[in-house]
DNA sequence: TTGCCCATGTAATTTGTTACATGATTTA
DNA sequence: TAAATCATGTAACAAATTACATGGGCAA
């Protein structure tokens, strides 16, 4: 039996299969601009960091060569005006236009991945004391907290310009989520107590 | 300087610093019964994973060789009953509860690592036409709704049982998380509805 | 009696992080 | 003028997945 390596040559496509980094990096492309490794960085810090835990920059400069050798991306060095270093920015190509739209319109749904420390501690709970149940719980809430401000702050920033209809509407998704990690957080809390209530009466 | 690398030294403790994954492991292992890696792969994908991504087979198999070096697990051989194949069997030590239990007290609370693909779609919703988007949304609707069932089904499964207050409880948080996080795809929708008649009136 | 699932692993590969290297620019 | 920070990467390592290997039991 000869193996195939589960490629798309189907319509001729040759599309290589990327990982979903990549194409959350090709994504930040798509907005049109021509970015450094650095600015990447520091953008899907401020924007994907919500719904999709940011790269490090080792990654992002790795995935920016692999959608370069792709044909997905061009990069040209550019020299600073005050003497600082060059450095090399990046481009989206019609290619990889059309790869990343194909991608976001037809690849199958997958859940998305949580890994959710606290809850797991909490999961072990017969190792813990309430009161270091609440305390885990407690530091969640307010990572929680942090988190649903900043969205909401960036909306206020995002929903005027007519370019982040989009980003602008995951913002609120990401503030309405971010609302309910702390609200879980109290019910839990309150479960918990109930649990104490019943136990030491 | 003298670089270190970041060990509790302090007070003797010379534990060598695991990956969360690992502490999921021996966090399994924790309650105290004898599991084969297979056991455990099955009872991490009907527990854990409705806050915790479940780690591969062959992962949990290097976790299991990784934790018996350490010394927080001991294994054994077991010859089966119908002539089967043998299989190795792993148990918690006490140096194992002292540790699994001082990480679940001790460690500093980290936030959750979220890699949500369908929010990263739609971020991209310029490349999208609307009819895609509520697709993408309707998808993750339904896993989220499947989701809630099953650990709404759990949490009667294991409410009965005592040694089960702790999963019990996460269970339950599980379930209202993923109601709120079929809500919240319900909510999107109406805005991307909103966004439409804004459009083409 | 062949194909499939249970069960147990190892090997090869990919993905992702941390540590390191380098130099210029700002700020204290 | 020293230290912090911006900016750009590379190298070494760790984490995690997929592919592969193996053999028994069971159902068609």
């Amino acid at each position: 039996m000869v193996k195939k390596k589960a490629v798309d040559d189907a319509a001729g496509a040759e599309r290589p299969a990327l990982p979903a980094t990549s194409w959350a990096v090709l994504g930040l492309l798509s907005f049109g601009e021509e970015l450094s490794g650095y600015d990447l960085k520091k953008w899907s810090d401020w924007s994907l960091r919500f719904f999709y835990w940011s790269p490090s920059f080792s990654q992002i400069y790795s995935e920016l060569k692999r959608l370069e050798k792709a044909g997905y991306a061009t990069s040209r060095m550019v020299a600073q005006e005050t003497g600082t270093r060059d450095k090399r920015v990046y481009r989206i190509t019609d290619e990889g236009m059309e790869a990343v739209r194909t991608w976001a319109r037809e690849a199958p749904v997958d859940p998305p991945v949580l890994k959710h420390g606290p809850m797991l501690r909490l999961w072990l709970g017969h190792l813990l004391e309430g009161e270091q149940m609440r305390e885990v719980l407690a530091r969640h809430r307010e990572f929680a907290e942090t988190m649903r401000v900043r969205a909401e702050e960036d909306v206020e920033g995002a929903k005027a310009n007519e370019a982040w209809t989009y980003p602008t509407l995951t913002l609120k998704w990401a503030e309405r989520y971010y609302a309910s990690e702390r609200d879980l957080a109290d019910a839990m809390l309150a479960d918990i107590e109930e649990l104490e209530r019943g136990k030491r009466p």
